[in-house]
DNA sequence: GCTTAAATGATAATAGTTATCATTAAAGTT
DNA sequence: AACTTTAATGATAACTATTATCATTTAAGC
């Protein structure tokens, strides 16, 4: 039986983002998700992508791999990072990496959206602007280039926040 | 004398970017900087915030180091890490990371900027854009939120890019 | 069932960053 | 300008997230 990685144990419980409900996703759709990433569809990575789609939105990798130590209690975490890696890379995941904390990881849904966070309580909200999207290919396209993909990720402080240690900013 | 830490030499130097032109700052107004964040005036302070005003904007921690050794042969890297994550805190300078590589640091202009990425080279071009400005304010809003910084990444290819590799895009 | 190449888990290794701590230096006081 | 106090520094060790290695296992085509 293997140990954890000596992660940061503290960090994941601060986050106190609401559990999502999304869309099921039927094993035969992830089955063909990873046949498209040209993989062997494997038991660990079926369940790497079940719990992706269940539970808070935004989990790291550690998360994932607590997560599927119960009914996987052989899954090697070198396997969840090779898998979460796999997804970003060829889109179907996006990663989040805010500070030096570990990666966050979710399941790219089928209408985008960007994160408001709150810096006090870590609370994470998902929007969707379709004006700030087509502002974003008008730069681009300004600038010669082809977008393939964005970031946009806003930091405030949340009116209800329970923590409230708001640090000044410039 | 003391070695440099193991990082990794070969990303640094395949960021094209151009070398930007800022206006100059005076060093009174470095040293004002410094003591609105509480902290004593040091040579190795004004050094780092010198290095970060002239030069390629973005910088990692071992390219201010490296930057600094020929006339601070003597200037440890704990102090630059420590003094960006504190300029960082501050608000002074701003943070980019990208994929697992080491971050990225930049002096905040007066005039706010975000940022688009040849995912290709690695060019970075700035940009402002006063509408998508206005339109994060709004959303932030909605949503009972007070922004106090944002990051807003545009990754693409640009038409004139050296590399070319263009990995496919979800 | 057989074969082969890919995937896995355990482990070691790595990279970037941060903590520790003895020494040095800033800046106020006389 | 010497004295004091407290913060800052540099060298080093430690840490944390992540990745590489490699022997073993497993998926999937025949």
């Amino acid at each position: 039986m293997s140990d954890f990685p000596k992660l940061s144990p503290g960090i994941a419980n601060e986050y106190k983002e609401e559990l999502v409900t999304r869309e099921p996703i039927s094993d035969s759709q992830y089955k063909r998700m990873i046949r498209d990433m040209g993989l062997k569809v494997t038991h660990q990575r079926l369940a790497i992508l079940r719990s992706l789609s269940k539970g808070r939105a935004h989990v790291t990798a550690q998360e994932v791999f607590e997560n599927l130590h119960q009914d996987h209690p052989d899954m090697g975490f070198a396997t969840v990072y090779r898998f979460l890696r796999k997804l970003t890379e060829e889109g179907f995941v996006t990663e989040i990496r805010m500070g030096g904390l570990p990666a966050r990881y979710e399941l790219k849904a089928k209408t985008h959206h960007d994160h408001l966070t709150c810096i006090d309580c870590g609370k994470i909200i998902e929007f969707e602007n379709q004006e700030i999207e087509s502002l974003q290919e008008k730069v681009a396209k300004a600038h010669g280039f082809q977008l393939t993909d964005h970031v946009l990720e806003l930091y405030g402080t949340c009116h209800d926040c329970p923590y409230k240690r708001s640090l000044a900013k410039g």
